[in-house]
DNA sequence: ATTCTGAACCAATCTTACAATGGTTGATGT
DNA sequence: ACATCAACCATTGTAAGATTGGTTCAGAAT
């Protein structure tokens, strides 16, 4: 019997569907109503949307209802979401693969008024009196470049992406005391891939950043001092390990 | 006066920053609060704080407050907010950019439980008896390929991007009334992707991707009848071009 | 006259409490 | 043993009030 009352309530659920107009992720009445409506019992309901949803007809969420259509994924690309799964790793591979042909795009289509901004960010880099300044302007920089794609889809990816790298990043920048001295490695790399861009230089553009962050890369890598070794890898390896 | 008054004020306000711990993106407290603190109007607090944020030491926000760091960029991924600013050429573009890459990685990380619910998704396509199946299992096939490059950070990028391109295209799929039969030329692209990622053939699977955005966007660009518009190349332009 | 001051108001945001919803459990009856 | 019904739970949506930076304006001070 539970088979065929499981069946009735599936088939009153089917043609219901049929019938009413469904604009596609439209929320369909509460449970408790729906099932008044239809003439069977909550849990009947309940078995029949159960199988519906196994059909990819339907997704329900508590507090929300249910819905015509597939469930939607997660699209809120929450940055300390993302934060928690991801690592450097695939930081560097995402950026190796995405940053290059953005300083491509940058080549061809930023405006002067862009890179004028570009130079008076690399300068105010070199003016900066704490590292939080510094950050401050290289974030800038990094920003303008991805503006200057014309792409604000693109843009929008990339705030993304710079955010994450910024949030996984941060727990070595906030212990580390050395305030004024920005790398000088930066610096050349920066202008290299500026340069590139203010001549129109697709190719060589994007060759800068490529080579920019095979030395980021590098640096992650490079083995060091034990003592540096305790105030920056460990804590990543700690931090690293707390999110998975 | 005005001038020394505000140099007062700043120079306070200075001093009271310099002497409070400031965690980074700390809130201050609320200008009214903090001018009573100093002993300062809020009129000159607030000139001071003007300072203060061009030279971003801090940035302000009506309802949230006044917080110490650079202004942070709008990094929440809202697809509503950036399917208002884009257009579909950049979306195309921005594919371009990424898809290939993600199919290359996609052939050297896919596990066999991956190429698996690829197979098992492009025959639920074929089975659909009505767009909407058909549109779940194609959003479903592309989810699982941008999966197995096994990076999350990537994955959530990619999520962002397909969510745009779906919310593009909706206003067109929602008026296209032909709903079963889905055309040949989106099936074929997907099979040789998903084989070439089977085969493990880096290469081939990038190939078939950038061929597959290529016949997406070489029918999006094709003049045809208003007609034929909504029955082929919304089809094309979701199903197909959704495949790369 | 000009500028500063204080208060009020505005629009955006946060906070809080309450209602609604899918998910679950357990008693009751058949 | 199974269906039915009600109650409860955790999550989410909604609405109202409080908070905050931004603005205006009349009056005082210089």
């Amino acid at each position: 019997m539970d088979d065929s009352a499981t069946e009735t309530a599936l088939s009153k659920l089917r043609t219901y569907l049929a019938q009413i107009e469904m604009p596609l992720d439209s929320r369909l009445p509460p449970e408790r109503e729906l099932a008044e409506t239809l003439g069977v019992t909550r849990a009947g309901l309940r078995k029949a949307l159960s199988v519906l949803e196994s059909e990819n007809q339907i997704w329900r969420h508590v507090g929300k209802g249910t819905f015509i259509g597939s469930r939607p994924i997660d699209t809120l690309a929450d940055v300390a979401a993302i934060t928690r799964r991801t690592n450097p790793a695939e930081v560097m591979r995402t950026r190796m693969l995405l940053e290059p042909e953005v300083a491509r795009m940058a080549a061809l289509n930023a405006t002067s008024a862009h890179i004028a901004e570009m130079h008076q960010c690399m300068q105010r880099t070199r003016a900066a009196q704490t590292w939080r300044q510094y950050e401050a302007w290289d974030n800038r920089l990094h920003r303008v470049i991805a503006e200057s794609t014309q792409n604000s889809l693109l843009l929008a990816l990339l705030d993304t992406l710079n955010a994450v790298r910024r949030a996984i990043v941060w727990g070595r920048l906030r212990v580390d005391k050395v305030k004024p001295a920005p790398n000088h490695h930066s610096f050349e790399d920066h202008e290299a891939i500026v340069a590139a861009i203010a001549d129109r230089d697709l190719n060589r553009a994007a060759g800068a950043m490529r080579i920019h962050l095979e030395n980021v890369e590098r640096n992650l890598l490079r083995a060091r001092p034990a003592s540096e070794i305790m105030a920056a890898d460990v804590r990543d390896l700690v931090s690293a390990a707390a999110r998975a």
